[in-house]
RNA sequence: GCUGGCGUAGCUCAAUCGGCAGAGCAGCGGUUUUGUAAACCGCAGGUUGGAGGUUCGAUUCCUCUCGCCAGCUCCA
């Protein structure tokens, strides 16, 4: 940094006026700084010998600073245009901000786009921000002669004897801050939409106005993010899903229930049978077990209690009450329990792509990614205490390599410890806790603590991975389990002859088949990887001349495992091209004339690469390279 | 589940103030034998999500209901 050095000053000089007289003239993307690492204000005192760094919006902390003075440009165009709107709260969030008001009808579009242009004139007039402080009762009084009642409450209900306040122009919001210097200093804002959402997050309390917004320091930046939002609804996979013709939800089937497509079925059977390939050369027994059992079954599990909200209703049968799955693991139990075991058999893994049935409330459900029937890739592995850290280690070192099988390379591992309220023996918990943490160390993995997040049985590994838009979805997921090995009283005889009790470690790669085709429908645009694809090349004749010769062409490729169709119609070459397109097909090969008599094909990549003119054998080799040769997937842990 | 918005042909969308429901694409029939992202002509396609109500008359207004969308909440 110029300028970096140390200095004396005297004491409540300005943050502001340290860097100026440091670095020179403050540039002006610099609107906030850090003292010794914290958030601060330009303008703020400073008391005592610090490190006092500039903030921009580069860094995350200059994000959120930036975003949140958006909000306050918001609420201030807000109570502008509607004077009676009352204010509650106004956070950044990860694209941008939101504010939520009281008012008392939905805001319009029409109402939307004035608060923006109010919203420019408020950047543009650029006032000044000032931080202000104040008794609780003072700010009370403020706001109550304001008419702001939910200000009230939140003051109320801060601890504090001060409180702080932010003033711009003739607007005032209670803040802890802090904020850019003056409202001009954000540059591009946008108002993106607005939606109900409950005070406080209570359906039982009041109903909010929500307004979402963006907000970014060069217009370049702003329009890069609506691109971005544009081409996530591009790549919408309810979308695509329709117009590849992959999947439906219809309403005569019932809402969260998937129809597959034989074009959707492929993609989905391609990648199942890899799962299962990849499962047993990774030392994982497959099984099978049914969509119902007994609701005993569930009681002895537990979840008839803990998960009854997100099971469908029991189905009476002569001989009691049957239950519609939620889960995978009470038969994977049930199979380990069948005979005697020995800590010689352990560890046991057993994997299933097995169907559940989750009550989810009608408002959730969302396409592929929340539904009420989905495939869990479900693996329970029954071990002995010594060996849980070798187990994940081996879990997380198979599922790195079967999501970079499917494109992904981006992780980030989250390590989720005792909650409140949970089972088993604290130094259970800790022994279980130390062997994940030393799985994730000896793989090399940087993972975040998420304290106080695993599920009450046990802790737990998240993993996310990152798409090619930039979003995360956490899919995998490895979880210790010390309650159910309880339930179910499992056992092994050790080399002691005396029982034991296994420890269970639930696990899943994909998460869920739907929702994981979902994300990669949306990761690729619908354009699946070769090995993927649900038909890899189409082959076109240019007229009924070569019909024949086309058909052999399709055979030959077929032959050789390709899935390959022939488009034979009456029509032009042009538009079976622009269909194949549309259809994402990844090879298109033209034949006329001069290919037929050559024996030759013309390749076409998809998105217009001409690939050239070459021997069928040629183009067949060319799309079976574009492939990973074998179904294995050796451990791979650094991308 | 809650709040708001929206349901018109297979898809994308029109239809003034309550006055005969329409287009493009897809489909079907024909013509065309075609060289790297849309040939031409014609035909057919609808209980306007469903039920009820107001009205001489409802896609349009009202009630209920089902579904979808954006959020909220939830997410072992």
């Amino acid at each position: 940094m110029p300028g970096a050095g140390t200095k004396t000053f005297r004491a409540g000089v300005t943050a502001r006026d340290v860097l100026t007289e440091m670095t020179g003239p403050l540039p002006p993307e610099v609107f906030a700084v850090s003292i010794d690492g914290a958030p601060g204000d330009l303008g703020a005192p400073l008391t005592r010998s610090a490190t006092v760094e500039p903030l921009t919006f580069a860094s995350e902390d200059g994000k959120e600073i930036y975003r949140h003075s958006s909000a306050h440009i918001l609420a201030q165009a807000v109570k502008d245009v509607f004077p009676s709107a009352q204010m509650t709260i106004g956070p950044p969030i990860d694209d941008g901000f939101y504010y939520d008001f009281s008012f008392e009808r939905p805001f319009t579009p029409g109402d939307l786009e004035q608060i923006e242009a109010r919203a420019h004139d408020i950047i543009r007039e650029n006032y000044p921000v000032q931080r202000l402080e104040m008794s609780k009762e003072e700010a009370v009084r403020l706001f109550r002669d304001q008419g702001e009642p939910f200000k009230v409450e939140i003051i109320e209900q801060i601890e504090d004897t001060v409180v702080s306040l932010y003033r711009q122009g003739p607007f005032v919001d209670l803040c802890r801050g802090p904020h850019v210097n003056s409202t001009g200093q954000v540059r591009a804002f946008k108002v993106l939409h607005s939606a109900g959402a409950y005070w406080r997050g209570d359906e039982r309390r009041p109903m909010l106005q929500r307004i979402y917004g963006t907000s970014f320091p060069t217009r370049r930046d702003l329009d890069e993010h609506v691109r971005r939002l544009e081409e996530m609804k591009r790549r919408d996979h309810r979308k695509l899903g329709r117009e590849l013709d992959l999947f439906s939800i219809q309403d005569d089937t019932g809402p969260g229930l998937i129809l597959w497509h034989p074009k959707g079925a492929r993609v989905r059977w391609l990648m199942e049978n890899f799962w299962r390939e990849a499962h047993v050369k990774h030392g994982y027994e497959l099984v099978y077990s049914p969509h119902i059992a007994r609701h005993e079954l569930w009681q002895t599990s537990g979840h008839a209690d803990y998960y009854a909200d997100n099971m469908f209703a029991p189905i009476t049968v002569e001989s009691g009450e049957y239950q519609l799955k939620p889960m995978n693991c009470p038969f994977h139990i049930l199979v380990y329990k069948s005979r005697l075991r020995s800590y010689r058999d352990l560890p046991v893994r057993y994997g299933e792509l097995g169907t559940v049935y989750r009550y989810e409330r009608s408002g959730v459900l969302h396409g592929l990614m929340r539904v009420r029937g989905f495939t869990q890739d479900d693996a329970h592995i029954f071990c002995r205490p010594d060996q849980v850290e070798s187990e994940v280690g081996r879990v997380l070192a198979f599922t790195v390599s079967v999501l970079r099988r499917f494109g992904f390379t981006e992780f980030a591992w989250y390590l989720s410890t005792r909650p409140d309220t949970a089972v088993g023996a604290p130094d259970e918990w800790d022994r279980a806790t130390q062997a994940l943490e030393a799985a994730l160390k000896e793989s090399g993995l940087p993972y975040r603590v998420d304290p106080g997040e695993g599920v009450f049985y046990g802790p737990k590994i998240d993993l996310k991975i990152r798409d090619a838009l930039g979003r995360s979805w956490q899919c995998s997921t490895v979880q210790v389990d010390f309650n159910n090995p309880e339930r179910f009283a499992l056992s092994y005889i050790g080399d002691d002859g005396a029982a034991h009790r296994p420890i269970m470690i639930h696990r899943a790669l994909l998460g869920s088949i739907e929702r994981f085709f979902g994300i990669l429908v949306e990761h690729y645009a619908g354009a699946f990887p070769v090995w993927l694809a649900p038909v890899q090349a189409v082959v076109l004749p240019i007229t009924d001349k070569q019909a024949d010769y086309a058909a052999q062409v399709r055979d030959h490729l077929a032959e050789a495992g390709l899935r390959v169709e022939l488009d034979l119609r009456n029509e032009k070459v042009g538009l079976k091209i622009r269909e194949a397109e549309q259809a994402k097909v990844p090879y298109m090969l033209v034949v006329g004339e001069r290919e037929r008599e050559a024996r030759a094909v013309s390749v076409r990549k998809r998105n217009g690469a001409d690939a050239g003119t070459m021997p069928v054998a040629e183009a067949r080799d060319l799309i079976q390279h574009d492939m990973p040769s074998e179904p294995s997937t050796r451990p791979a842990l650094h991308p």
